[in-house]
DNA sequence: TATTGTTATACTCTATAACTATA
DNA sequence: TATAGTTATAGAGTATAACAATA
């Protein structure tokens, strides 16, 4: 008969996995990104740009799920790069609107083959369907977390 | 028609959702450890124990891939508690044999027992079929992961 | 000479309090 | 008074180098 992993009781709870294949993903999606000089956050603040021009860094910030204060390295070091412009916003002067630059743009482009080439590496072995079911069933999980179930219950009498 | 969402490129990424799940798990596995006063690290280690008496220091931070030195401090507090003990291995004295206490298995119980309700809470409105496919879906990412695809598609020929 | 566990330490990520300039 | 962005800082989590005891 077939042993048991010594681990089995973990596996059968997805947080374990899920620590154990991100921190996978992560070091290849950041081998797959040092040419280009960015990190996982650095890239997602660029496709968040290059995808929402104008975007405020508090909207950014609440997208990314990173505080205020650690997104201004984030949105410094790609500024300093001469990948985006911080432009004062014209209805409130406090608000910066981000923007991408040409070079930013030619980068991103290139960074994001590169992380669609790492996707690919990374699922390989599941079929698009399961691919889809994976997104699908990791959203459900961050949408079931933050909720009160059981004043929801007791609520919903 | 549908409005796309502002992460939508990001979204088609499983590391970019894998993070935001697990930042949802651990929260809440947290929450749900805190009244054992164990955290995701101890609670694993806990369970590893259990399961596998007799394990090595060097075994379980294999398992937990976590670096021998991080470990030592895991294991310091369960011992500490009286939730384990370290026993010098007969044929090894450089080895600790790690088993677990009578105190420490109520304690692995009644949070296992916790933790099996966190991963219910998580993982609502998922089939049990799609739980079992997210858990093997993590697993093969898991192992695609730390693989050089180029050698081996070279060498592979 | 190599390995187990340990100490010390550094580096990254993340979180909070307090400040500024605008609103 | 509240908000956008910033500064400074503290706390986790994680990583490496070097050591003592044993193999």
């Amino acid at each position: 008969m077939t042993e048991r992993e010594r681990d089995a009781t973990l596996r059968a709870f997805s947080g374990y996995g899920m620590k154990r294949a991100f921190n996978a993903i992560q070091a290849d999606v950041n081998a797959a990104l040092a040419p280009f000089d960015l990190r996982m956050v650095t890239f997602s603040a660029l496709v968040m740009i290059v995808d929402n021009p104008g975007l405020r860094q508090s909207q950014l910030a609440d997208f990314l799920a990173i505080e205020p204060p650690n997104l201004v390295l984030v949105i410094d070091e790609l500024e300093r790069r001469g990948l985006i412009a911080r432009e004062r916003a014209m209805d409130d002067r406090r608000a910066y609107a981000l923007l991408v630059t040409p070079t930013g743009r030619r980068l991103h482009d290139a960074a994001l083959a590169a992380v669609k080439a790492h996707e690919a590496r990374m699922t390989a072995g599941l079929t698009d369907d399961e691919h889809a079911l994976l997104i699908r069933a990791l959203r459900r999980i961050e949408d079931n977390g933050g909720i009160d179930h059981e004043s929801a219950t007791l609520s919903g009498t």
